[in-house]
DNA sequence: GCCAACGTTGGC
DNA sequence: GCCAACGTTGGC
C-alpha cells in the first residue's frame, strides 16, 4: 500500500440521488457514475484511492450542504455507462480499449448527524480556502484538506448556530 | 427562473 | 491556436 488518506468533496443533487438514496443502496455502496468533466475526472482517476473519505454534498437544493460521509471502496475504474448507448451519459469518444471517464465506488459511511448548509460553512473562517466556498467553483469532484474534513464534521456534532 | 462563471465546440 | 457561440452548473 502506498500514499495516505485523502479527503474530496462529491457534489449530488438529491432530486437526482441523496444521502437517503445511497442509505438504500445495498451495503450503502453505489458506483460514482456519470462524471463528464476532465478536471473531475483527472481527481477519480489520478488521485482517489479506496480508503479515502468523502464529504457528501447535496448541491441544487435549498439549501444546499454536506449532508454525510461516505469513504471510497473501489478504486476507479472506467465508467461503463459511457459505453452504453442507451444511458443518458453515454459518450462514444470513450472506447472500451481507452476509457475516458472513470469511476470510483462509495460507500455511505454515516449520514451527518445534521445537516451543515453552505451559508454556516462560509461563516466558518478555518474553511474560507475551502475549493467548494471560491468564487466561480463548481466543480462536482474537489479535494479537500484532512482539516477541512474534519472541521466540517466536527460542526454536524455541535448543535445549529443561531441565526 | 435568472444569470455569473466556467467549460466545450467548431469555424477560421 | 484564437475566440465567438453555445451549453452547463448551481447559488440565489
Amino acid at each position: 500500500m502506498s500514499g495516505s488518506t485523502k479527503y474530496w468533496l462529491l457534489k449530488s443533487e438529491p432530486d437526482c440521488f441523496s444521502i437517503d438514496d445511497l442509505a438504500r443502496e445495498k451495503n450503502k455502496t453505489t458506483c460514482w457514475d456519470g462524471v463528464r468533466n476532465y478536471q473531475a475526472r483527472n481527481y477519480i482517476r489520478d488521485d482517489m484511492h479506496k480508503g479515502d473519505k468523502v464529504l457528501f454534498y447535496h448541491s441544487s437544493t435549498n439549501p444546499p450542504g454536506v449532508a454525510g460521509v461516505a469513504k471510497i471502496v473501489k478504486d476507479p475504474y472506467p465508467d461503463f455507462t459511457a459505453f452504453d448507448p442507451k444511458d443518458k451519459h453515454f459518450d462514444p469518444k470513450s472506447r472500451q480499449e481507452s476509457p475516458r471517464w472513470f469511476m470510483v465506488d462509495i460507500k455511505l459511511e454515516k449520514k451527518l448527524k445534521r445537516f451543515v448548509s453552505l451559508d454556516e460553512l462560509r461563516k466558518i473562517k478555518s474553511l474560507e480556502g475551502m475549493v467548494l466556498l471560491q468564487k466561480g467553483s463548481r466543480l462536482s469532484v474537489q479535494p479537500v484538506t484532512q482539516q477541512q474534513f474534519e472541521i466540517v464534521c466536527q460542526l454536524a456534532d455541535k448543535p445549529a448556530p443561531a441565526e
